[in-house]
DNA sequence: GTTTATCGTACCTTCACAAG
DNA sequence: CTTGTGAAGGTACGATAAAC
């Protein structure tokens, strides 16, 4: 969030079987070590036949590289350097980042039928500032919107009254807080603060106290709250909070690590959200605590599945893993 | 050095709905 | 009724950083 990255436009071209025109620059460091200007004419490969990736310059055409901006491009607030990147400090009042923050939120909460295009209209037309307002939306606010109407209208307010029953843990997912991730905010309710009032009045020193939190992290989760009371409370005001289900502690699939790659025979995140509800824990990549990758592929040169030969980790089939699940 | 997790990014296909 | 737009769902992985 609040991060400024170069991205790279190129006149289009087809490279392994899709049309690239934009390639990420990931930050400024990139382009200086790779002096890099407009117009210059560049390599570019798909890493893992996917991510479009500028590897080098191959003709100079524009001397010297592109500087980096000082100011947000959305808010105009100077902007400060973090590390390596460069990030608009105006977390609560920038446009752009009030846009994403409340995008995110829908995505976190899969409020479906609503889109960026349709939060910045609704932004725009000031209906919509904080997460709690989309709750109060009406099908007649939609009726004037060009592109919107009342079919569209009453499926998004459906879809948002349908979540005003949440978990502490699904509103701290939806509040957007950088560096306080699921994993975290489970770690957190489970060392008893469980209240939302707990968590906005958590302190460094209690965060510290955590065991894989250290005081930078600490530091910057509890400044991630400070920078985001005015957005939880928002959601607060407008919801009911629930108790979560409790899990199987018998399952085999109980405090197990997964990792998973390839097709499968059921949208993704179905197989995601059973291994999750019979408390198994997910990773995005293959490590020597992964417990098993579940794939359908004999053979992948996906990451997952070369670490997870080359650990030894137990490679299972979609099937098999339902057996186990049973 | 290894582990964990997040963010950023492209693009395809299908389908629902708005607009004329 | 037709056409166009936009939402959703799906996939992969690199770069990075803090913790361990």
């Amino acid at each position: 969030m609040g991060t400024i990255t170069p991205v790279a436009q190129v006149d289009p071209i087809e490279i392994s079987g899709a049309i690239i025109t934009y390639a990420s620059l990931a930050n400024y460091d990139l382009i200086k070590e790779k002096n890099i200007n407009i117009n210059d004419i560049v390599e570019i490969q798909r890493r893992g036949d996917v991510i479009p990736h500028i590897e080098k310059v191959v003709t100079k055409i524009s001397s010297g590289y592109i500087l980096a901006p000082t100011h947000c491009p959305s808010c105009h607030t100077p902007l400060i350097q973090e590390n390596k990147f460069l990030k608009c400090p105006n977390i609560s009042k920038c446009p752009s980042q009030i846009l994403g923050s409340l995008r995110l939120f829908c995505d976190t909460l899969e409020i479906k039928g609503i889109s960026d295009k349709t939060i910045a209209k609704l932004y725009q037309l000031n209906l919509v500032k904080l997460p709690g307002d989309f709750y109060n939306l009406k099908v007649s606010d939609f009726e004037n919107i060009a592109g919107l109407g009342n079919k569209s209208g009453t499926n998004i307010v459906n879809e948002i009254q349908s979540k005003k029953n949440l978990t502490l843990k699904q509103i701290l997912d939806a509040a957007i807080i950088p560096n306080f991730s699921s994993q975290r905010i489970i770690q957190l309710i489970n060392a008893g603060f469980n209240t939302p009032e707990k968590i906005l009045n958590i302190t460094v020193a209690q965060l510290e106290a955590l065991s894989g939190i250290q005081i930078t992290l600490a530091e910057k989760i509890y400044q991630g709250i400070q920078d985001r009371k005015d957005f939880i409370q928002s959601i607060l005001n407008n919801i009911v909070i629930v108790k979560p289900k409790t899990i199987n502690q018998e399952s085999k699939i109980f405090g197990k690590n997964f990792a998973v790659t390839g097709d499968l025979s059921v949208p993704r995140k179905v197989l995601e959200e059973k291994i999750i509800s019979l408390g198994g824990k997910l990773a995005s990549s293959v490590t020597s605590n992964t417990n098993y990758l579940i794939t359908n592929e004999s053979e992948s040169n996906s990451s997952k599945f070369k670490n997870a030969k080359k650990l030894g980790i137990k490679i299972i089939s979609e099937s098999e893993f339902n057996q186990l699940a049973e």
